[in-house]
DNA sequence: TAAAAACAGTGACATATGCTACTTTACAGC
DNA sequence: GCTGTAAAGTAGCATATGTCACTGTTTTTA
């Protein structure tokens, strides 16, 4: 059952609600780097998170920066319920892993948040979580320099992938951290030399 | 009318939810620099700001750094609808200027939220409008130097104040840019001779 | 397996920003 | 006008980051 899920997380849906995203949702299986939603573009549906882990970033002036990773997790539902005004969406977001994706019709979205006052709570719930998240990217771009940056980065990373050991180019993390490779490069060195973390071959170990 | 503002930006309110924001909302003058909410605190109620501007920022290690403002103006509403849950909230929010606020208790908010969806409309706008600020500063400080962020600043304070005269002190803007006093000396010398800006004694026109 | 492509590493240099210590200027209150 | 205080300006230096040009290494693929 497609919104077992959702029921897991909001005890409090009402039955009807959770009967009508069981007929309107579907589910969509997604392969690694492929892409959800691209900057400019409208949103169609509401996509919701079963497993897997989403990517989202921006762009300006051909530099790109990631914002935040959407995932399932602990929280239960990560979405994006940005962009309920009929404007194209201002970032893109792109699976990191093989994810499978619910896909919630916007033009019922839209009839839910009328009808259904716990669904604005879902909602609503969802904005405040990637605020936030939005707003923990900020900080650490005011305040740390690249090397607290990187640290922050492959450590979230690592928490994502589950795993210690990044398969991740120093070009890829130069694009979300909107710096150079050569940077990168320079930094990972000044981290390895604190044991912070280990390059073996192509791929990153955090300590 | 104390929600007459209200209706002229969103006709479609139900009078029900109208006369209920009549009769539980208070309306409070601030003086400038007010603080409506300090990081860290709860919030108890929710603030329309019905005229003025409010500045918001956040601190992160004894470095405090503008999000955004938040004016009433041709958007109509805006307010903080953040942080419905039950955290205390990741920054503050102090007047710049004398304004007047709405006050709308928490507990009647969520209320509110469970049985008109056309206030859940509101807020959901409100949250939109936040996202896209606090994202406009993050793709500054991540793709602009100095000398771009400060003349943004510098617009946008003049927008707010309706004057291109800003009665401002470097050591102000440095703390919402999250840099030091000289820096800005050293970059508003640089607008100056780039015909940008004129410091003229104490005050800063934008041209 | 050899060649090509992608990736990582490096040194040198330019520039932006942070910081210290100090001087000069503007302005409010007398 | 004088004066004390707060703000602005300045010089010099340290460091972080951006960029270029190049080399070396690993992985892919023809």
């Amino acid at each position: 059952m497609k919104a077992s899920f959702l029921v897991d997380c909001f005890p409090n849906l009402e039955k009807e609600l959770v009967s009508e995203i069981e007929r309107y949702s579907t589910v969509k299986n997604f392969e690694p780097k492929e892409y959800v939603v691209k900057e400019g573009e409208f949103i169609r549906s509401l996509p919701i998170v079963l497993n897997g882990s989403i990517r989202v970033y921006s762009t300006e002036d051909a530099v790109q920066f990631l914002l935040y990773y959407i995932s399932s997790g602990a929280s239960c539902i990560y979405s994006f319920a940005h962009t309920f005004n009929s404007e194209p969406v201002e970032f893109s977001a792109i699976t990191e892993v093989k994810s499978t994706l619910m896909l919630l019709p916007l033009e019922r979205v839209r009839l839910w948040l009328k009808k259904y006052p716990s669904f604005a709570g879902i909602v609503l719930n969802d904005y405040q979580k990637h605020y936030k998240d939005l707003l923990h990217t900020t900080k650490q771009v005011i305040c740390y320099n690249l090397e607290g940056r990187l640290i922050d980065y492959l450590k979230t990373k690592a928490e994502i992938e589950q795993s210690n050991l990044l398969n991740i180019s120093h070009q890829e993390i130069a694009d979300n951290l909107g710096t150079s490779r050569e940077v990168i490069t320079r930094v990972m060195k000044k981290l390895s030399n604190n044991q912070e973390v280990q390059q073996i071959g192509r791929k990153i170990k955090v300590l």
